[in-house]
DNA sequence: TTGAAAGCGCTAACAA
DNA sequence: TTGTTAGCGCTTTCAA
């Protein structure tokens, strides 16, 4: 099918104008008199005239769209992060391009370089779990395109970053179980290359330290594909619950491994919170009709989203190389409900 | 922050070559000697030169990305949905451009306009709520911008179209209910205009016609943010439970209705499936954890997805204007659990 | 106040 | 086999 606009050289035609002309008078220049001026701006609202982008972008290098990178967008944390990048794109009149990795460091390639090579004007990148790798980002970065990380992020690429305190929600989820008398705590989490993996296993480990709990490796188990594979949890589950020791709580470290630890907790047949207790981090706005009750750490996702653009946009317009780089850590929330409070 | 890319201008100058010569022998034109094409592929690669897609697409008049315009992305059916959109465009080169109209119509004209204006190749689209009207669509259409409906249709556009069976879904589950004992069976919906809120009364009213229960649209409750608003979900409810006659089940109709109508309930403290029953279309993944594990019709909405994506695709790609076109419309799924299933 | 022309990066028709 | 040139839609000097 062909799709067929105007274009200003049409207008110009038909008025008998330069396209010169008509371009000025479009963009309102001061130097051209109120008469043409009204009659081109009526001509071309009358035939609907839509400036073509791409001849603009060719211009000016530049694209005002900006593309997202995130492993999965059926996760809730990044569905609402991408809802808070898309209310600051969309306000300072930027496009948005999600793409997704799906776990997967080849796949995060080939999207980075795809978006990259100038179809964006800059990058917001949550890592996927399988990039241990990240001179794929580093060549573009250094190259002069702004990234900025969000969520899961790296130290070896040096620009803005956007976080959970994923310690402190790690710690305050792991001790507010110790508190209700949880003594034996599981872990369950992403691949552990991954910084939100790091950052709360620390804080789990933290709060067991604080509380003088033996950290036992054994109880850690790492999902590398964040709980989209319901086997892999269960596999983790099973382990856990071979020891000798009996785990009698869960700390969950992700949106989609909480919800599915949740579902293999059931088929296995365990009853939460008598056999075992879980907190977890995600984001799931139906927390409160699982049975039971489930208690979440909940991040600020909007916010992280819109932060992070706002540092990605800042650096896109910015006018020379900008070299002072935050990481922002936004503060998590606990929501304790009945799945981390023994009934007895 | 600038970014300067490599272009074949550079090439060119490098290796004393025009660029024309370099444009062919990237592409591997035959009329290229193998010694220069090497040479040319072998600077290319070393300097990492990519096509300027924009530049291309100027002359091409062809950008490789569809747009996809749906009211939420924190939606499990419109990020499934989403998925399996990019699972083919992702194939087919496109990328794709993902926009939120909120269900507001006013919104939806900005996007559609903003993405139309030649920056996509094609529309995927499923209307907001707040959509009545469809000029701004139809005028973009008939200019010959492919567009394909899936979801939430409209008869007023002949395109293609993707659809659940809207009807036979509705239908199965009313008489799921019926034939489970449930006499007054409440639906909630979203708002009165969506194609899907149609059919899916449609087939809810068929249910009861055939099981001799009389249509009471009283019981037919609206909620024109599609259950995004807790409040009007409750408010929806409380007309319903405050009726003389007592409902003893509820169907409804959407993603977002159906997890917040379970929310309602629970604050409403009705028992379920005791005080009422209930069975409603999602695409959660996590119905099973519910309390109680919930009933649910649940919507192919990856196929969805893929086939509007191979439809539009192929008007995109045709040589000659499309003037066949199909409702596809793909079977839903009915999953029975205890929500909508009388204990005694 | 307006127009002519160059240029953004690339392809392709035409020449050589 | 390679180079020259025009053109995609637009903005922006430079001239008039």
């Amino acid at each position: 099918m062909k799709f067929e606009p105007v274009t200003i050289k049409d207008i110009g035609k038909a008025l008998g104008l330069s396209t010169s002309t008509v371009s000025r008078a479009l963009r309102g220049s001061y130097e051209i008199s109120a008469e043409t001026k009204k009659l081109v701006l009526e001509y071309a609202e009358k035939i609907n005239y839509r400036p073509n982008p791409i001849a603009l972008s060719l211009k000016e290098r530049r694209n005002h769209s900006i593309g997202i990178i995130v492993c999965e967008i059926a996760n809730n944390f990044f569905s609402q992060a991408i809802n808070g990048i898309e209310s600051i794109a969309y306000n300072r009149g930027y496009h948005v391009i999600i793409s997704q990795s799906h776990e997967s460091y080849e796949r995060e390639t080939v999207i980075v370089d795809h978006l990259a090579s100038r179809s964006v004007d800059g990058l917001l990148v949550s890592l996927s779990s399988g990039t241990k790798d990240y001179t794929h980002l580093k060549q573009l970065y250094e190259k002069g395109l702004p990234i900025v990380f969000f969520d899961r992020i790296t130290s070896e690429i040096n620009t803005h970053k956007v976080i959970a305190d994923n310690f402190k929600g790690a710690f305050d989820a792991t001790e507010h179980l110790i508190k209700n008398g949880f003594k034996r705590i599981g872990h369950i989490t992403s691949a552990p290359y991954l910084s939100i993996s790091i950052e709360r296993l620390e804080g789990y480990k933290e709060a067991l330290k604080k509380n003088n709990i033996e950290y036992d490796e054994k109880l850690v188990q790492f999902c590398d594909n964040g709980g989209m594979n319901y086997d892999e949890v269960e596999e983790a589950l099973k382990k856990i619950f071979k020891l000798k020791t009996k785990t009698d709580a869960l700390f969950t470290a992700g949106d989609r491994i909480t919800t599915t630890t949740m579902q293999a907790l059931q088929k296995l047949n365990k009853k939460i919170p008598d056999d075992v207790g879980i907190i977890g981090f995600t984001n799931t706005m139906v927390g409160e009709i699982f049975s039971p009750p489930l208690s979440v750490v909940r991040q600020p996702a909007f916010e992280i989203g819109q932060v992070a653009t706002e540092l990605l946009i800042s650096m896109i317009e910015s006018k020379r190389p900008v070299t002072e780089f935050e990481t922002k850590a936004l503060q998590t929330e606990l929501i304790v409900r009945e799945s981390s409070v023994k009934k007895s």
